[in-house]
DNA sequence: TAGATTGTTAATCGATTAACAATC
DNA sequence: TAGATTGTTAATCGATTAACAATC
C-alpha cells in the first residue's frame, strides 16, 4: 500500500512558484540558508504556512538554521516538474498567443510549445519564435500522431468551445484557457482556467472599496 | 448605520464574470429566465453557490420561475463596476503589454488604458491601438497629473519591483501585476496578481497526477 | 547551555454544501 | 393544488493560523 500521499492543496502548488522566484533572487545575494520566518515575512505568508507547503515536497530543515537554499530550489522545480517538460500545442495566434509563444522561458516552467494553430490562412506557414503555425484542421491528427497531452486556448471566446472539443477528441489530456467560457470537459480532461476578467473583477472591486473609504476618512 | 454591508468573498468576485459571459451568450437563444439549477449544471457549480453569488449583487429570483437574464446581466455588471471605467496606465510594452493593449474591450470590464510606458526608446513616440507610448521617466508626474489609479505591470521581472514603487510614489491605488514577483506594497495599495506560473503548476501537476492513474489502470 | 527554528498537532476561520421553509 | 425554485439557516469541509514539543 505504497505512493498516492494525499494530494497537495491547490493553494499550496499556487504558491510554490513564488517560492522558486524568490529563492532564485535570494540565492544571488545572500547567505546559503533561510529561514520560513524572514521567508514569510517578505512574501507577507505565514511561517507555518510556508513549513507546510514546503514540507510537501519532501525537503527538511534544520532547527535554528533553516533550509539549504539551493536544495529547497532544486526539490520545487523537481516536485513541480519543471525539469521533465511536456509538449504543448497552441491554438489561437493572436496578440496573447504571440505573446506565449514568444516566452521562450515556457519551457522553464515544464511547459514547451511544439506546434501552434490557427484559421487565419495569412498566419499558416509562418513562425513565431521557431514554432510553426499550421492549419487548425491538421490538429486532431497530429496531437494522436505526436502523443500531445496540453493544449493551450487563446482564441477569442467564440471559438474556445469548438477548440477545445477538437483537442478533446484528438486526445489532449489538459487544456490551458485563456478564453472567458466555461469548457464542458470529461473528467478525465483537465481544465485550468486563466482568468483575466475574475482577476479583474478581484481588483477594481477592491480598488472602489479602498477609494471609498479614502473618501470617508477625508471628510 | 446604514452602509458597509459584509464585504464579498473574494471566490464570488472571481465567478460573477463567468456568470455574466455565460448569460450573454444564453440570452441569445434561450427564453427571458434562467433558473440557478441550470446555471449550475453547465458551469459546473453547485446551485446553492450560485444563488449566494447573486444574492451578492441584490437581484432576486422568482420561485418556480427563476432570474430574468437581463436584470441579472445589469445587476453583475453593475455591481462589478463594468458601466463605470477606470483609467489605467500600462507599463512594459512587449509581447504580453501589447497584447493588452490591442485588448480594446478592455473597457467593457471597467478599466481603460490611456497611457503605455517603456525605457526602450524604439517604442518611445509610438502608438499601439491608439494608445500612446511614453518614456518611463514622465510616469510619476502624470499619474499625479491625470489622478490615475490603476497601474499595469507587464514588465519582466527584474524591473517590476522598480516600476511598482514608481506607480506607488506617484500615487497609484491599485497594480494589476503580470510579473512573476511579490510586490511590496503599503496597505492602501491593492496589488493583484495575475500568476502564470502558478496557474501552469497546477496544471502541470494534475496532469502528472491524471497521466499516473491512469497507466496503473492499463496495466 | 540558551535560544532560534523546525515540524506537527490542535484550534480557528471562512467557504462550500446540505437541509428546508417560504412562495409563485 | 402540486411542484419547482428561491432564499436562508445550519452542517461540513478544507485551508489557515496558533500552540508547542523536539532539536541543532
Amino acid at each position: 500500500m505504497t505512493g498516492d500521499k494525499k494530494p497537495v492543496p491547490e493553494p499550496t502548488l499556487r504558491r510554490l512558484p513564488t517560492y522558486v522566484h524568490y529563492l532564485r533572487r535570494t540565492a544571488q545575494v545572500e547567505t546559503e540558508t533561510i529561514s520560513t520566518s524572514l521567508m514569510a515575512k517578505e512574501l507577507k505568508l505565514d511561517p507555518t504556512q510556508v513549513r507546510k507547503d514546503l514540507a510537501c515536497t519532501g525537503v527538511t530543515g534544520t532547527p535554528k538554521v533553516g533550509y539549504n537554499i539551493d536544495r529547497l530550489i532544486d526539490a520545487i522545480e523537481n516536485f513541480l516538474g519543471w525539469d521533465n517538460v511536456e509538449d504543448a500545442f497552441l491554438v489561437g495566434v493572436g496578440n496573447l498567443g504571440k505573446a506565449l509563444l514568444s516566452y521562450e522561458r515556457l519551457s522553464g516552467y515544464g511547459v514547451n510549445i511544439v506546434a501552434a494553430f490557427d484559421v487565419n490562412p495569412a498566419l499558416v506557414g509562418t513562425s513565431i519564435n521557431g514554432v510553426k503555425i499550421i492549419e487548425l484542421k491538421k490538429m486532431k491528427n497530429l496531437i494522436q500522431r505526436m502523443n500531445i497531452h496540453i493544449g493551450i486556448i487563446t482564441t477569442p471566446a467564440g471559438s474556445a468551445m469548438d477548440v477545445a472539443e477538437k483537442m478533446i477528441d484528438g486526445g489532449i489530456k489538459a487544456i490551458w484557457n485563456f478564453a472567458p467560457i466555461s469548457i464542458d470537459s470529461p473528467d478525465n480532461v483537465i481544465v485550468q482556467n486563466m482568468d483575466l476578467y475574475a482577476s479583474l473583477a478581484v481588483l477594481s472591486k477592491k480598488l472602489k472599496q479602498q477609494l471609498k473609504h479614502s473618501k470617508r476618512k477625508n471628510r
